[in-house]
Parts: structure tokens; sequence; C-alpha cells
DNA sequence: CGAAACTGCAACAGTGATGATGCAGTTAGA
DNA sequence: TCTAACTGCATCATCACTGTTGCAGTTTCG
């Protein structure tokens, strides 16, 4: 993980610290600026415990950062975005993406330091996500002429709209994941 | 406008305020937390000024997002919704909401309190959006099967994603529009 | 079992933001 | 011109958050 000199916590250490980082997530989200003592009170645990772990509010969401790209990246990987057919793989990868960012809204939402885990994890994304629609290109999915660029961030957008939910709140991925493949791939025009 | 109560106010004054809130949304764009010593030194005024005008921080954001929703549902009517033809106002209407979007970023993401004049600028401006909608789907540009609720949603999509451009940062407001309409009508897929 | 790790609690000092006020000097506008 | 409005500046009290430390009690794990 990000820091190879600290030795391994105990089994109760860890316990607190996905605790906190889950806690942070769920009142971040809500408040920003909330205070740690906010934080500290939802996960069930002292202020003084927060920052015997993270020194900082830095740390903290670094941290947070960090290990919702994790997540994000491996539900990428489950898609298998380099072995199955690619709109199979879109469908895979875009219910998985939806369940992990609508639990890690905030973490997710958090500006990647340069450098950093996070950031290189986002990158790792971003280039496996390319490399899918270059795929569905070659299918014939996509337009030869469209620039994957601004697909990939038409996509992204198309997700995050997906979570902000009004009525679909509360729908299945699989039902939000087709029509947003879908609306990524023929709009709202009339169909053929 | 909001206050009736409050008389106008001299020239000069007008002027601060104005100053205010454009510092207000440069500075807390960069930082949304950042303190009103720092908005007043972007302001080119006294921290004390601001509490004049304004008690809280949140009487300030409200001013901040009623004037920044103002200028939406202006830019929205100078585009001619109701009369020109459906096309013609999509183009006219993402070009000039582009420019307030991007002047006005921070302001326009602001939560609207229920009851504010954001709120119900915001909700007489999705409704116009709408509008257009129906009428490009009565002029066959858009299927008639289409759930014009989620189509808004993903031409407010693409809007946002546009104006976190990485290469098209600078671009032309109308070649950024036209990019807009052509995905939102026809997605990435394959044209005819 | 027993040492080391972990936690809650209480207390502490330091920091920075907030909001108010009085006063003196400047500016707008009738 | 003359008054009322406006502003900058200095000052003040208040308050919330931060980060640290010591200690006593609990839990993990070898």
């Amino acid at each position: 993980m990000g820091d190879t000199t600290t030795r391994a916590l105990r089994a109760d250490a860890e316990r607190s610290v996905r605790a906190i980082l889950e806690a942070a997530e769920q009142v971040l989200a809500a408040d920003p600026g909330a205070s740690m003592e906010q934080i500290a009170a939802a996960a069930g645990v002292a202020r003084t415990t927060i920052h015997r772990r993270f020194a900082n509010r830095q740390a903290l969401t670094d941290a947070l950062a960090s290990s919702a790209a994790r997540q994000l990246a491996q539900a990428v990987d489950d898609g298998r975005p380099d072995t199955a057919p690619p709109l199979v793989a879109m469908h895979r990868i875009t219910a998985n993406v939806l369940q992990v960012k609508s639990a890690w809204a905030f973490a997710l939402s958090l500006p990647a330091e340069p450098g950093s885990e996070a950031a290189e994890l986002q990158q790792e994304v971003a280039l496996r996500c390319i490399a899918v629609l270059r795929r569905a290109q070659e299918s014939k999915l996509i337009d030869e002429a469209a620039d994957l660029d601004w697909v990939r961030r038409v996509y992204y957008a198309l997700i995050g709209e997906s979570l902000h939910g009004g009525a679909d709140r509360d729908a299945d991925p699989d039902t939000l994941a087709a029509r947003i493949i879908d609306t990524l791939l023929h709009g709202a025009g009339p169909r053929p």
C-alpha cells in the first residue's frame, strides 16, 4: 500500500481505520466542511483516535481518496475490459462503477493530488476506459471518426448524472447502466 | 430583487457589492472554504465592508447564487426558446449558458435553498429547457419515445463536462455548443 | 499468561475565523 | 455646498476547530 514504513496494524486498529474512512465518506458527503469531531462521532470513535491514525485532515482525505480509487480500479478490472466483448465489458464495468461511485461519491470527487496513489489509479482507470472504447470502435459500435477522449468524458458525465438521480435514485444498477450505454452510443435522436 | 425593505444603495456601494460577488466567485471556486478575509482582499475591500453588506457567509453565498441564477435565466431567454427553430434555440442557448456557467461555475454549483430566488429561477430554467426539448421532439429531432427529463439531465451533464475541459478549455463557445448538441442527439455511435 | 498495542477521556495551548463597534476621512448626490 | 452614506482601519470579545499529551482501562496476539 501507500506506506511501507509503518508495520502492520493490529486487528482492532484496522477495524477502527475502516470505520473512520466510512464515516468520513458519509459525513463529508453531506458537509465537506464537517469537523473531525463529527466524523469521529459517526465512526463511534474518539476524536483523538482519528488524530493518532491521521495527522491532518489532509492525510485523512488522502487515505480516503486512495481507498476509493483502489475500489474503483477493482470495479473496472472485474468487468474484464480486455477480454470480454466490448459491449459486455462496457455494461459490466458501468454497473460495477455505479455501485462503487454511489458508495464513495465524496471520496471520488476529491481532487487527486499530483503524484498520489489516487492520481495514478485514476489515470490507470482512464487508460483502461479508453482501451475498451477503442475496442468498441473497432467493432463498429463507435464511429471511426469519434474523439475517444471526448467520448470518455461524456461517459464519465453520464455516470455522474445517473447518480444524482431524482426518480431513479434506487434503481437497479443494470438498468441504469443500460441507459447510460444506450445514450452514449445513440444519443436522444430518433431511432432507425 | 430579493429584499424590498432596504432602500437603494448609493452608486459606490453598488460597485462594492458587485466587486465582492465577483471576488467571492473567483476565490470560492478555487477554495470553497476560503475565509472572508481572502474574499475581501480579492475584492480590494476591507473585510468589515463585506460584513456590513452580508451578515453571514450564508447571506453572501445566497446573494451569489441568486445573482448567477438570474444571469443564467437571462442567457436562456436570450436564445428565444419559444420562437426560434428548435435546433437554433438549442445552439444559441447552449452557447450562452456555457459562457455564463464558465464565469459563475461556483455560484451555480451551490445547492439551491428550497424556496430561495435561486431555486425558483433554476426551476424556471429547467421548465424552459424541457419546453425546447419538446419542440425538438415534435420536429423529429428527438425520438418520440425518449424520456425528456433524462434528456435534460444528459444535456446538463454535457454542459458541465464541457467546462471541465482539458484541451478545449479556451475553445469557442459555438464550437463547444455544436459538439454538445451533436452528442446529445446522436451519441458516439456510427453515422448513417 | 503477559507484554505491547490500542482506546477513551480529560485537559491543554494554539490558531484563525467571525462578527461587532467606534472613529476619522472620503464620496455621492440633492 | 452640505448632509448622509460609505469606507478603511484598528480593536475587541467570542468561539470552534486543531493537534498534543498523560493516564487508566481494554484488547490483541505471541
